[in-house]
DNA sequence: CGGGTAATGTAACATACATTACAAGTCAAC
DNA sequence: GTTGACTTGTAATGTATGTTACATTACCCG
């Protein structure tokens, strides 16, 4: 038995979860019902009492399942071997999508909320999802630096003003628009960084 | 009659403004009780919903109240006859206190969330509270530009690209972080800028 | 002091919701 | 086909909450 009966519990799962990202997502947290999240994925309240043991464990399997999905795009460009401030506005091109789309806006909202009843997971999320690009950055800069290709002397510090200037924009309007008018102009936001690459010398 | 009548019915809606702001501000819009609010503030129900009307007139009035106060600091520090990368360096420092307090931190977190109901109400905080900045600095760049003080074809852009230097980390940390352990290194948050304004060869 | 307006306390009301219980149904494996 | 575990549908439970109603009290003004 149950050789392939993981199979349905794995499918009820992800329908769950899929339906209650995407209802938190629009309505947040607090505004969604289990009911209605059960309606929209099929299924019964029981299964997902069964599988998340609450609300609130609904909450971070969801946030769980999508911060696993991260994806490690920046590993792939620093392989290349272009000039490092065309490495920088690649980087900027490939991540300002990812990091400003919809569902990461949403995520960043509905953690913010739980983050009052529980500052340690939201910490997490954004150590997980955000600082950790900060320290990636930071050691391709200290390379450069090292290599006389940029000249930087903090370079967590420099990273951290490189995520600001491309992401702060798109991320605020993101975060207070919830909708999807106004389509950001279609600028390459690598614009944004230009003044990164000047002060610290990147050549 | 009612000369001073008025007077009551002002402290009964300060002190259940208050109140309710506090509460919003630590546990947000949707699990804070109007029991809660009244129980805080002293009064009861039924005046609270004379002033508000409801829930949600509650919430607008005590945005609306938090951004009347709104405060015009940078004006008057346009007025001095300073370098401007020093101006520059002074707005960053008068600035950063403010727009990174827990309040405004927690005004944005509900004023996001509300913003899944209501976009236009969203939109119009972050317009008044946030953009009205760009929009002020963008000016004095444009000045500075056309005085031969700096050389910045896009002042509207670069305005954004400053603020995005100056508060993207400190708004970032406030959003996902409710309490105030790890005090925020004392640094003069001006370093920050130091790249825009050698980009932009401000004087 | 007396009169009326406004504030208070309390309770009622309807609803929504998280959570649990359980009987009936479904599916996979032998 | 039959078995048995898992899933489903539905209802029950208890609680929290937005909102309204109302009788009582406190306050201000003439």
């Amino acid at each position: 038995m149950l050789i392939c009966g993981d199979r349905r519990r794995v499918d009820r799962r992800e329908a769950i979860l899929e339906a209650a990202e995407a209802l938190f997502l629009e309505h947040g947290y607090d505004r969604v019902s289990l009911g209605a999240i059960v309606k929209r994925s099929g299924g019964s309240l029981a299964t997902l009492y069964e599988l998340f043991e609450n609300k609130q464990g609904l909450l971070r399997a969801v946030v769980g399942s999508a911060v696993e999905e991260r994806d490690d795009a920046i590993e792939a460009m620093i392989a290349d071997g272009h000039r490092p401030s065309e490495v920088l506005r690649a980087i900027a091109r490939n991540l300002t999508a990812s990091l400003s789309a919809p569902r990461m806006i949403g995520l960043m909202r509905i953690v913010m909320i739980e983050g009052l009843r529980d500052p340690e997971f939201a910490r997490r999320f954004y150590s997980e999802y955000s600082h950790v690009w900060t320290l990636h950055l930071a050691a391709l800069l200290q390379q450069w630096n090292d290599a006389g290709l940029a000249v930087i002397d903090d370079s967590e510090g420099a990273a951290d003003l490189y995520f600001s200037l491309l992401l702060h924009d798109v991320q605020m309007r993101g975060l207070f628009r919830t909708s999807d008018d106004e389509p950001s102009d279609g600028r390459d936001p690598s614009w944004r960084i230009e003044p990164f690459i000047t002060h610290y010398r990147v050549q």
